[in-house]
DNA sequence: ACATCTTAGTGTATTTATGACACAAAGATA
DNA sequence: TATCTTTGTGTCATAAATACACTAAGATGT
């Protein structure tokens, strides 16, 4: 056998899929979105909503697709998370899957069960079901390079509102992190960074003395990335 | 068309391959082993080791096999990287490649031209020649990671003999890090982690002060790695 | 034997960042 | 107008990061 045909001998297709986390936040609780299964395999079990990248689009393009197609979420700021790539990973035959992450704010997306998918739902992550496939690592991944990446990145954000006041923002972060934080720390910091634009704006209707609402500054943002610069919280 | 043959007309196979970044040091300057190929397409380019993931390995096994036929190289850390899928990455195909990346000691292993491969090569990073594909971009995600993960994690003493001195750390962290480190303050810092253990010896031949060798304490970092630790450079 | 050369090895003072902590001001409600 | 709830703010103590210069050891050359 010539070394050619060795090579094309071993070079094997394999279904690729990718699968979606989606961290959602409402106000107290950081939440993860799952879709009950209308098919087999893993048939009304909850599970990440994910699919079969298309032959000619980029893993990314499908991710968001899927965001799209399955859970109604569109125009969000997506990353890879991580490859997976287990021999039995799906029991119909060889899949690897390429799961990505995003944050949403959970109440600007109404929630529409696609194709395929019985139910989409919000779930707290303390109280997660049984999913299905190798998901439950996925998840897992997920969280600890959200807890790594909030501390040095301005993720985060897009889980708020377009304004917000600094304990929303220190509520999430909580969340996030799963421990307390000190509020004239946590004030002292965000705000040095300067990345946050200070608004002539309060909150209304509250019953007690109304919190200045803030919003991302872009501008900033770029500005700082620009000069290498890194933060951390 | 029934919603299952639509998905299993949807589903179409793709090839995956997996490409990897060897990072090595020579006591002085950081390393990157290319391979030219020997075969269309990029014939005579140098390119990352790389090849097809068969049906039957997981990306991670595929990888490490790469490196042993490719290079010569077995028995060490490796590390995803990201996965790479642009459509038209691959001349031929739809191909879909996920990047590992590792470090080893340039002296501790023989370089060979393996299959497919014409020559094996440690080129310097500042003088890495046109790469095939989209391997320039891989290497350049692969030169941010172990930069930003060289200030956390202990990697990096792969890349070191067994014994080492600080001065030769020192000089490894330099060259990743790509900047000068204060001598007093990086000994501070390094042996306050608590991760080296002094030998009693010490270097021979030297023209100057022979310096003490210091070797990576396994013990003392699973203990620490246990606890949940965390450090920084 | 001595001078010279090169790199090893060490401590302190300054600056900067982190973490702990408490009370007055605003605004709605009764 | 008293009460309730949450906002918004500063200081001090401690810990970490940074800047900085000389002596010690050991080989080599005269």
């Amino acid at each position: 056998m010539s070394k050619e045909s060795l090579i094309q001998h071993q070079r094997q297709l394999i279904a690729v899929t990718t699968d979606c986390v989606i961290f959602g936040f409402d106000g107290t609780k950081l939440k993860l979105l799952l879709i009950e299964r209308e098919k087999k395999p893993f048939k009304h079990n909850w599970a990440l909503p994910g699919g079969y990248v298309f032959i000619k689009e980029t893993a990314e393009e499908c991710a968001k697709r899927i965001l799209a197609e399955k859970a109604g979420i569109k125009n969000v700021f997506i990353e890879q998370l991580y490859t997976y790539t287990d021999v039995k990973r799906d029991p119909r035959e060889r899949t690897i899957s390429i799961a990505y992450y995003t944050l949403v704010n959970q109440y600007q997306y109404e929630l529409i069960a696609g194709r395929d998918t019985l139910k989409a739902e919000w779930f707290e992550l303390s109280q997660l079901p049984r999913l299905a496939f190798d998901h439950r690592e996925i998840v897992k991944t997920a969280i600890e390079r959200i807890k790594g990446k909030v501390s040095y990145q301005p993720i985060g954000f897009e889980l708020l509102d377009e304004k917000f006041t600094l304990t929303q923002l220190q509520t999430l972060y909580e969340a996030i992190l799963n421990t307390p934080i000190d509020k004239r720390n946590f004030r002292k910091k965000i705000l040095g960074m300067g990345l946050l634009k200070a608004l002539d704006e309060k909150e209304k209707n509250v019953a007690h003395k109304a919190a200045r609402f803030y919003s991302f500054d872009n501008k900033a943002y770029k500005k700082l990335t620009q000069k290498g610069f890194h933060f951390e919280l």
